[in-house]
DNA sequence: CAGCCTTTTTACGTTAAAGTCAATAGATCA
DNA sequence: TGATCTATTGACTTTAACGTAAAAAGGCTG
């Protein structure tokens, strides 16, 4: 029992656009099938429209994670391909912990910004108090 | 003493061009002195400049990062408007978190793949070793 | 089977973030 | 001072990632 999904189903799920759908077919992103016109969304198209949406919100473009959703799929029989796959999994991975820093620097930058407000928070609060007493 | 960088300084240690810098000042990301026409950059801005490349790595458009950096700065007096500061940041921090819990995800599968292919390869020597013998 | 709704195709438009190019202005150096 | 260099400005171009609109093709319903 193969399950399937329109892609109606999957624009409301994701809160994305049939646009945006056909357009990463159009690159190559996703390959649903067909039943006549219509386009049929399988579990394994939607676990890709997830993947590449993960993609984009750590800012990658579709190029490259359509890189990535490939280097996921292949399993390349010759070793010089293996090494190079290795060496993209490296890189990439460098790519992600540079990432992590970047975003543990901001939110200790928030946190600074945050206690900086609250504390003007309370001496208003204090002054107000003060000058109503 | 007030030291400061120029443009091609600045260009050269971000690996960007003079065009991106002028980019962001039209923005009014940053606002660099000027000796007649000459741009000047301050400590300040270069720090600033950190900011706004660190954001656009994490995926940010540059009014997102306009918006962060003019969180930064901000000082306001009124409780009021110290409230919304208080809520842009917590919606910062949501973001930034997901964005925390998308990259775990993706350096685990990274993981996966990575453990994968080094499976094949050591089969891949395996197979040689009893060919040969 | 006529009417209506959804889906698909095709084509052109848009926006963000620069890149490229040409003209001009200062700055520098022999 | 003339020549050369670098920086600035303005205009136009480019690319990615969709948005929008129009026409045609199914599919469903009474």
């Amino acid at each position: 029992m193969q399950r399937y999904f329109t892609i109606t189903q999957l624009t409301q799920e994701f809160d994305i656009t049939t646009r945006t759908l056909r357009f990463y077919e159009a690159q190559g992103l996703v390959l649903p099938q067909r039943r006549g016109r219509q386009r049929l969304y399988t579990p394994g198209d939607r676990t890709r429209i997830k993947l590449i949406l993960r993609g984009k919100r750590l800012g990658f473009s579709l190029n490259e994670i359509k890189e990535m959703i490939e280097m996921y799929g292949s399993s390349p029989g010759e070793t010089g391909q293996l090494r190079l796959l290795l060496e993209r999994i490296a890189a990439r991975r460098e790519e992600l912990l540079e990432k992590q820093r970047d975003i543990e620097l901001t939110l200790l930058e928030l946190d600074e910004v945050e206690s900086g407000a609250k504390a003007r928070m309370s001496e208003l609060h204090t002054k107000m108090h003060v000058e109503t007493e």
